[in-house]
DNA sequence: ATGCAACCTCAAGCTAAGTTGAGGTCAAGC
DNA sequence: GCTTGACCTCAACTTAGCTTGAGGTTGCAT
C-alpha cells in the first residue's frame, strides 16, 4: 500500500526538512494531509514536489507568508505545475534584480565612505540611502561639531 | 555646559536612535556610558561618532555581535577613528561583492529554472547549490544550512 | 499479544533587534 | 520646595522560523 500516501516521516527523509518543521509548515497552511483514523498525518507523494517549492522559494528570499500566498493562488489548491513555476519565478527574478541593484548601490556608497571616513550621520551618502530610520522630528545632526 | 557628557535623550536626538534602542546597546556591549550619582547614564560626545558607526555598520548587513567585535577590537575601547573605520569598511567591502556574486548566480540559476519548471531535489540547480544564502533577511535562517 | 519506533499535541524556548509598559527616581527651573 | 519632564530598572511582547521536551498514542512486525 505504498502508492499514494507517505507518512511525515517519509516526507522529511524525502526533503530534508525536519518533521517538526513539516507539522510548523502544515500550521501556517503550506501544507495540508489528511489523517487515518488513529489521527496520524498522511501526505501525497505529490507533496514532495510542494516542499521542493517552499524549499526553493524560501532559498529565494520570500517568507512563508508570501509562499503560502503563492500556493493559495493556485485552483484548487493544487500543486505547482510548471506554468505555476514559470509565472512565479519571473516574479522572483524581479525581486532578486532588485535586491542586486540595492547592493551595488551600497558597494559604490562603501567606496567612497572609503575614502571620506566621515562617519557623519548628515553627510554619509550610505547612511542616507535610503530608508529614514526616524528622521522626522529634531532629527539628527552633523556629528563633528 | 559644554561639557563632555550628554545624556541618552540628547544622544537619542542627535543620532536618530531612541532611547531604547540605546539602552539596548549598552546591554549588549556596543556603548559603555557612566552614571551620575543618581544612576543616570552621561555619553561621551564621541559617542554619537561610535552610534553612527552601528548605523553604518548595520546598513552594511553586519549584525550587532559582528558590531560589538569590530568596536571590541580597537585599542582601549576607543571609538573608531578614520583609519579604523578605513580598514573595517575594507573588510565590508569583501562581503558585500561576495553576496553580489551569490546573488548574481542564484539568478541565473533562476533562469534556467524559468524554462525548467522540474522542481526536483534531486535535479535542481538552484535548490542544490549548496551554499547558504548569506541573505539573512528579517528574523533567523538559522537551520537551513 | 507485545514491543517499540514512529507518531500525536501542546507548551516553551531560541535568535535578532528592539519596543512597550509599569512603577519609581532624578534634576532643574520657578 | 515643588512640579515636571527626563531618566531609571525590569519584565513582557514583537516577527520569523523553527526546535526541544513532556507526556501520551498508533501501527506494524514478531
Amino acid at each position: 500500500m505504498q502508492a499514494n500516501f507517505i507518512t511525515i516521516g517519509q516526507l522529511a527523509r524525502r526533503t530534508g526538512v525536519a518533521v517538526s518543521a513539516l507539522r510548523f509548515y502544515e500550521e501556517k497552511g503550506l501544507l495540508d494531509p489528511i489523517r487515518t483514523s488513529g489521527n496520524q498525518r498522511r501526505f501525497l507523494r505529490g507533496d514532495i514536489r510542494r516542499v521542493s517549492f517552499i524549499l526553493i522559494a524560501q532559498k529565494l528570499g520570500l517568507g512563508l507568508a508570501e509562499i503560502e500566498e503563492q500556493l493559495a493562488s493556485l485552483p484548487q489548491g493544487r500543486n505547482p505545475t510548471l506554468a505555476d513555476w514559470q509565472r512565479i519565478s519571473r516574479q522572483m527574478r524581479v525581486e532578486i534584480d532588485e535586491k542586486i541593484k540595492l547592493l551595488n548601490r551600497t558597494r559604490n556608497q562603501l567606496d567612497q565612505c572609503i575614502g571620506c571616513g566621515c562617519l557623519s550621520l548628515e553627510k554619509c551618502r550610505l547612511y542616507n540611502k535610503d530608508d529614514n530610520l526616524g528622521l522626522k522630528g529634531p532629527g539628527p545632526r552633523a556629528v563633528l561639531d
